[in-house]
DNA sequence: GAAGAATTACTCGGATAGCCGGTGTCCGAGTCACCTGGG
DNA sequence: CCCAGGTGACTCGGACACCGGCTATCCGAGTAATTCTTC
């Protein structure tokens, strides 16, 4: 899996903690997370291609939440990162060779092994639409309730 | 996801279905699907090494299934032939950045993304864990019977 | 005719190139804040 | 003192190299069947 989805979910979080309608650049998030400037910027080119951040251009610029955090699931970033194909992507090689001598209507249903594999990426799909930043924002909270005050002071909104 | 995979499954497969304790080899399976036959040879290799298969070296050798379909799974061949780490690797870039300024004690607990990333994993894992070939084998049997007699027919078992 | 050894054909196994996508970097377009000069 | 124009700095956005892993291929090691020679 691309390094951008954990940078981007990191990022994300960091801007749900600071919440304060000013844009965020992107110097000062990677500098929070030790990453390189201009790859992330890409990374989080992408999120705004996918609806998930608000950029905007200029001094004084940079990125901001375009939903709730409620509104965004890790679905949606591991989606707009990675796309939206399948991992699994069928060929339907079960058509070539055997001669062609199977039956053109064994071929009308899906192909099993494709049915099986899609299967089991629905559940780690279900998965993933099932937690939003907004869970996990709380989760981390609970237990380290100091790491919203330490992004806002890390991003001089005190 | 490796292209290796899908070979993999449909390979075991047609394994499954000849299962007259003679070896196939690579030649004969790679002809069946239309594939390149020393990469397909390369991939059930992974999938000797894993235990999956077995190996027959030398003339009128090949490969056969090394247990019982119903004792293989999905999740088998997936980590046969992409290996067993996570698809999503926790860099635990949180601890960069941010000044050091917060407290070890927030580290302690396991990192909230990371966790709920491998959760949807875990799903995955246990979707395809869930799907033995026995399974598979016998969802194609109900709609497509002659899958197994065109096998056999194909590997000159008949 | 039978037995044994050499030969041949066949198959797995690992070592060796090619290529595509993720990774990383750089520069230009656009925007805002600040400074300066005039009224 | 107030305002307008110009200047500068800052940031996003897309275009340009680099690299590792998947993809693909080839050749050697090992084995079984076959053939030939000899008794």
């Amino acid at each position: 899996m691309n390094r951008g989805v954990e940078w981007s979910i990191h990022v994300l979080l960091s801007l749900a903690w600071v919440d304060d309608g000013k844009p965020v650049p992107t110097a000062e998030l990677a500098a929070s997370y030790a990453l390189p400037v201009a790859y992330l910027n890409k990374q989080l080119q992408a999120l705004v291609r996918a609806g998930l951040l608000h950029s905007v251009p200029g001094a004084h610029g940079g990125f901001l939440l375009a939903r709730q955090p409620e509104e965004i699931t890790l679905m949606d970033v591991v989606s707009a990162i990675e796309g939206r194909e399948p991992a699994f992507q069928c060929a339907e090689i079960r058509r070539q060779g055997m001669g062609e001598e199977a039956p053109r209507s064994s071929f009308r249903r899906r192909c099993a092994v494709d049915a099986a594999m899609q299967h089991a990426e629905v559940q780690w799909r279900k998965a993933l639409a099932s937690q939003t930043l907004a869970d996990i924002r709380t989760e981390v909270g609970r237990h380290a309730p100091s790491a919203a005050k330490i992004a806002r002071k890390t991003y001089g909104r005190d």
